[in-house]
DNA sequence: GTGAGTTATGAATCTTGAA
DNA sequence: CTTCAAGATTCATAACTCA
């Protein structure tokens, strides 16, 4: 791993779990190359909205007219993403991934440029509202989701995805690229003096521990460039993340900084995620045998009892025509281009048939203690 | 409307309910502009697979590596896209709309070039996958949905929406931006002679019946230039919608021909959309005052019972400190900037409190027959 | 306190026809 | 073209009021 050294190095200068006041891309220039391990980016939408809209009891909806969100063209928007997302490419590390959110009005545009920039795009994910707002005129469907892009750096890279965590956090079974949440409201939503929302576009805290949870680990470095209310770091820091944070507006800033102070990390413990089987101590077969957990010149047969082979002392099986590793000697005879052996082979325990996975999983159990 | 008969000559020209076999940039170059009312596409997807994918148990996934879905770069994608759109945006009627389907390969490129193009975004649409194909090697979210974008001919246009009948589809709910759809299996999916799915890609037609129902009327042309396995053709001719197919391998032709032949229309009555409010006739308040419904100098007031107005011979009526339409009052009295006056203002009869709309219900009753 | 009823609100590219 | 006016149109949730 040569980048090791490089990026700890990096990390010296970095303003960790902080707020940076500023231009994103300014702010982005800053920061040294490949310190950064990912990136949630909520830019603005270029919402492009004419005129107000009534409810139909005649309330009026408070609609995003934010300076900030107005652009003069689709140039001049696509200039801006590229201009934003070349520094943020350039400030992750090469196993970095970026999520970015938006809506119709820009995400197609977003997405395009990333896959321009050389990003590589993995997923992406639609957050389904559980509570949208309704279409008030009947015009069209209801706007019931955004849409988040998942994407690595480059496609050499391999980013971050605990797998097992994402599908703990689903009830066991592999999590889909459809995430229903409600919006964020009530008590969550942070409002101004006035006791109205002070920021028109705060994301849930469960959308971000989602994200989180799922692709980073804990003390990874993660980097808001549209911080807004501050719930990239809200999140980060509950979960034990580092996070940096990158501002224009001075009342954001302020907001985020005094509503990340009262956040508690939760325990380590807590925030480490499912461990994945991937990054669980290898074990080669060689040792099964070694501790006498097998035998050598012991017989192992497939599931359904058909297939067979005999453990040699070295750690290979050798069947009729062939030698070599479990994995190997099971594709074989099964004429399949793969396969898994620790979960193919069985063997026989006092008239029990135990896949040898069995024995690898009492010695990963040793080797926790 | 002025351009009733332009449309009317084209319509002349057109090819309906045939498949054109052939490229689609040319197909629909030969076509003659504005005489189509519907674009449904299914571009190829530009998936750029690497190598083979393998299930757990070691079967092959029958992935998609057709020809016609490899491209040799972004740019090239783009510049397809942006041919077939074009003469896409050429043939469709001005208040013509278009929808396309793509996944995050291609979708958000062909979303940026639609927009490019003038097409005006009115929707995405996200095609949730009830049963869709796992993550098999656990890298990734399931890729669980696939999203559509459904878009005007341009920002002026005004293109169909079945409102009442999309609402009816959804159990008297709005419908959402997203839809439950499960993947085209089963008896449905078209079978080759060797028993294998003839196309790597074909729609569930659930999915173009809920795309027709809610966005054309019966009698209208839709145009779908990646015909393919022909759903688009089977469902719009079930539902007795015109329908034009192009598409460039003869066995898909052959099979799209002999599959819609075999599909029989509904009923006239069953393919028309719920009635819409909107297109009910219009009805002057003036009318209920001449038949004796209402009397001049009766009182009418709000459903709560605080605001009141007296009506005229004239079918206006009159407040403290104004005249006008029953529209006009009821937004001065509740300070709004609009309001029906056909839900806002009730009249008493035989001591119940009835708005004035039963009475605009029972003058259509009456005109009907 | 409790429950029923009322009001407020959320990233929104949100009308149509006649004159 | 523009202008004017008719009139069609909302779901889930939280917070608040009041009996």
């Amino acid at each position: 791993m040569p980048r090791k050294p490089a990026a700890a190095t990096a990390a010296l200068d970095l303003p960790l779990d902080r707020i940076i006041e500023g231009d994103c891309i300014a702010a982005m220039a800053a920061l040294p190359e490949a310190s950064v391990d990912l990136i949630f980016a909520d830019p603005p939408y270029n919402l492009q909205l004419k005129g107000e809209l009534h409810r139909p009891d005649n309330s009026q909806v408070d609609a995003v007219d934010a300076a900030w969100d107005r652009f003069a063209s689709f140039e001049a928007y696509d200039a801006f993403t590229r201009a934003w997302a070349t520094e943020a490419r350039r400030v992750l590390k090469p196993d970095g991934a970026i999520w970015v959110i938006g809506a119709y009005h820009n995400v197609f545009r977003v997405g395009a440029t990333l896959q321009d920039l050389g990003f590589w795009i993995l997923n992406d994910v639609v957050w389904r509202k559980s509570n949208p707002m309704p279409n008030f005129r009947g015009k069209r469907f209801t706007n019931a989701h955004e849409t988040l892009i998942w994407a690595a750096r480059s496609d050499a890279g391999r980013p971050v995805f605990n797998y097992d965590a994402a599908k703990a956090l689903n009830e066991g079974l592999q999590m889909r690229s459809d995430w229903v949440i409600p919006l964020c409201t009530g008590a969550e939503r942070l409002k101004g003096a006035d006791g109205a929302k002070l920021h028109p576009t705060q994301k849930p805290e469960a959308l971000l521990h989602r994200v989180l949870v799922t692709t980073t680990k804990p003390g990874d470095v993660v980097l808001d460039p549209f911080f807004g209310a501050g719930t990239t770091g809200a999140v980060a820091k509950r979960l034990r993340r580092r996070w940096i944070g990158i501002e224009r507006e001075p009342a954001y800033v302020e907001a985020a900084r005094r509503r990340i102070e009262g956040v508690r990390a939760v325990s380590e413990e807590a925030a480490s995620a499912t461990p994945s089987k991937r990054a669980e101590p290898r074990v080669a077969f060689g040792q099964l045998v070694e501790r006498g957990l097998l035998r050598p010149g012991e017989v192992l047969r497939s599931a359904c009892g058909r297939k067979q082979a005999r453990v040699r002392a070295d750690g290979t099986l050798v069947c009729a025509d062939a030698t070599g590793s479990i994995h190997q000697i099971g594709a074989h005879l099964q004429r399949a281009p793969s396969c898994n052996g620790w979960t193919y082979w069985h063997f026989e325990r006092d008239g029990a048939v135990v896949p040898i996975d069995a024995l690898r999983s009492a010695i990963r159990a040793e080797m926790q203690v």
